[in-house]
DNA sequence: CCGCTTGCTGTAAAGGATTACACGAGGGGG
DNA sequence: CCCCCTCGTGTAATCCTTTACAGCAAGCGG
């Protein structure tokens, strides 16, 4: 009743009103302009503190010409270790700059892909984090180049900078690890080539074949998309149409079905065959014998994702070059366990 | 060199000016307003399509009194499943309604806390699914009560709705299962009473062995916060200091400790000790033997979340009373398997 | 004493949509 | 025939901040 417009919460002129000073010099206070003098600026931060005064990011991100506000967050899927702890801690780091990050989930499908960062562009996004799915679109590939863009996990081909993990390395340490042992009749179990990642192992694993003399082309391998069911399925039905003595996996996701087939095949681990599974260990201390494994640094792949984003808005926002495009490899760790023994003879 | 202004995009004062009609027909057509003769409409719809047109949601949500741009998502953790499940769920479901996420991580700090909410309510969110954390502050609470909210897995006491887990029943619905072995000395791993899930468990295991016969205060029990090292080390003490026959987790986090813990222990199971684990049953299948399980619907709880927050959101705007405040519950499943057995005599 | 630079502040124009209000044209009732 | 209501549309205010530009005062060199 006492008030004539209902305003939601106090904003700039209502500070600049209460203090006898205009919205600029206000406005620049507040973002430390050194344009103001100071006894001025100290009794305006003051005020607005007092107020509780909180500036509308909206209006923020709108009027400025540059705002880091919002960042995009787009991959697969959240609810795997690959993915949920990049996330977490990509957050984090975010927010400590005071950046807000959207999420957004693709589940693979480019459609969805290119829907979410239509979005994202609408919401006039700073720049964003992306784990590119299977295809991407003429269209997506357009958005993605006209702003800073980390790339995560999988390459997408644009020139960008991008974080992932050295699968390449990680395989053929994997297989040599393998092959030191005995073994010459290897399965892999990994992700499909269209996958960026996928393509990387594949050759991570063909390569360590060849390093240790044996022939890729004996490699027997399934190639899936990484779900825990297909990677059960996959290895059953490797295990039933191969002779293999070991068995590789490459991708998280694809770990526990892998290990669960192996185990309901009743093979003996290490006696009859030995197991490398992939990604992040948590769990895999419940597996009797507990699994060698290559292990993902996923929190060090996010602070490399996060500072990467960073460094990508201020070069976009002062035209300076920016992060070199292409990859910043985190290099996984082979941590050999209970799980991989001499092959049977 | 021929444009006199850079836009970084079509808009609707564009759209306007090559139609021959105002931004306001515009506005209205495209937000499929009755107020807009059916011929003039579809030509601007199909102009803005040709157009490549896509409003900007900062200036749609910054102009609009209501819109459902934004909705925050505020939880402790997102790298356990409890949490990633359900923000996965609920992205996909916000995503189908043009709605934006946006995820913060507040580690159970109330002080995190309370600074996310200021940054969201800052962003002018529409609504918000929250997790709180351990203690709730008083500004926290007063941010929280003039905005619609969802509650996930814990309350807050404000009046909001809330999805949670029907822990109490779960967790008595266990009790009688291990009473029913023969089990009279049981140790419970649990979350802090702090938690109001936590408190809830515990009055369920409470309840359960009430109902038993047995004496609660018999309970061997320890209280810690939800992470995997807690939950193991507070389990190596609880079978270090008493001699129950059976231990039940309450909470999901704990479980892979409290699982270490019992193996490392030696005890064989569940021929010298029985085991009910908590959460998502995604990797339990590797545990030998598989555990018994309380099984939680965390899509199915996502679900709830997500229908709920839209309600709230439009009875928000309508002004009608929306849905009830108070607690939703989706019931766990216990799924006995071979980590109960009868109770050692 | 004049003109110029420097330092601080204010005015007003973006930024891109929604929407209250006004207005003109038809149609129906009295 | 006049009044009023409805329907469709346009004008302009609003949301809230940032920032280009202008202006004014003071200081200083010539």
């Amino acid at each position: 009743m006492s008030g004539r417009t209902r305003r939601a919460s106090v904003g700039v002129v209502d500070l600049a009103r209460e203090l006898g000073v205009s919205t600029a010099t206000v406005s620049r206070a507040l973002n430390g302009s050194p344009a103001v003098r100071p006894e001025v600026a100290e009794r305006i931060r003051k005020h607005a503190d007092e107020r509780g005064y909180v500036p509308n990011r909206l209006a923020r991100a709108l009027s400025a010409t540059t705002s880091r506000a919002f960042v995009g967050f787009v991959i697969p899927y959240v609810d795997t270790p690959a993915y949920s702890a990049v996330a977490a801690e990509c957050a984090r780091l975010l927010s400590a700059d005071g950046t807000q990050m959207i999420l957004t989930i693709t589940e693979n499908d480019p459609e969805r892909e290119l829907q979410a960062l239509r979005e994202l562009t609408a919401s006039r996004i700073a720049g964003l984090v992306i784990s590119p799915s299977t295809h991407v679109l003429d269209d997506t590939r357009r958005l993605l180049e006209r702003q800073p863009v980390v790339e995560l996990h999988r390459a997408s081909g644009i020139a960008a900078p991008g974080v992932f993990s050295d699968d390449e390395r990680a395989m053929t340490e994997s297989v040599r690890h393998l092959a030191g042992l005995g073994h010459t009749r290897i399965g892999y179990v990994g992700t499909p080539e269209a996958l960026s990642n996928g393509a990387i192992r594949l050759r991570g694993v063909r390569h360590g074949m060849a390093d240790a003399g044996l022939d890729p082309d004996t490699l027997a391998m399934r190639l899936v998309e990484p779900t825990r069911e297909l990677g059960r399925s996959a290895t059953e039905d490797l295990l039933a149409r191969s002779d293999v003595t070991a068995v590789l996996v490459g991708g998280g996701s694809l770990s526990v079905g892998v290990a669960e087939a192996v185990r309901a095949s009743g093979r003996r681990v290490p006696a009859e065959l030995s197991l490398v599974v992939y990604g992040d260990p948590a769990w895999f201390s419940l597996a009797d014998p507990p699994p060698t494994l290559i292990r993902v640094e996923y929190a060090e792949l996010a602070r490399c994702a996060a500072r990467l984003l960073l460094e990508a808005l201020d070069a976009h926002h002062s035209g300076m070059p920016g992060p070199e495009p292409g990859p910043h490899l985190v290099v996984p760790r082979l941590v050999p366990a209970g799980s991989t023994g001499p092959a049977p003879d």
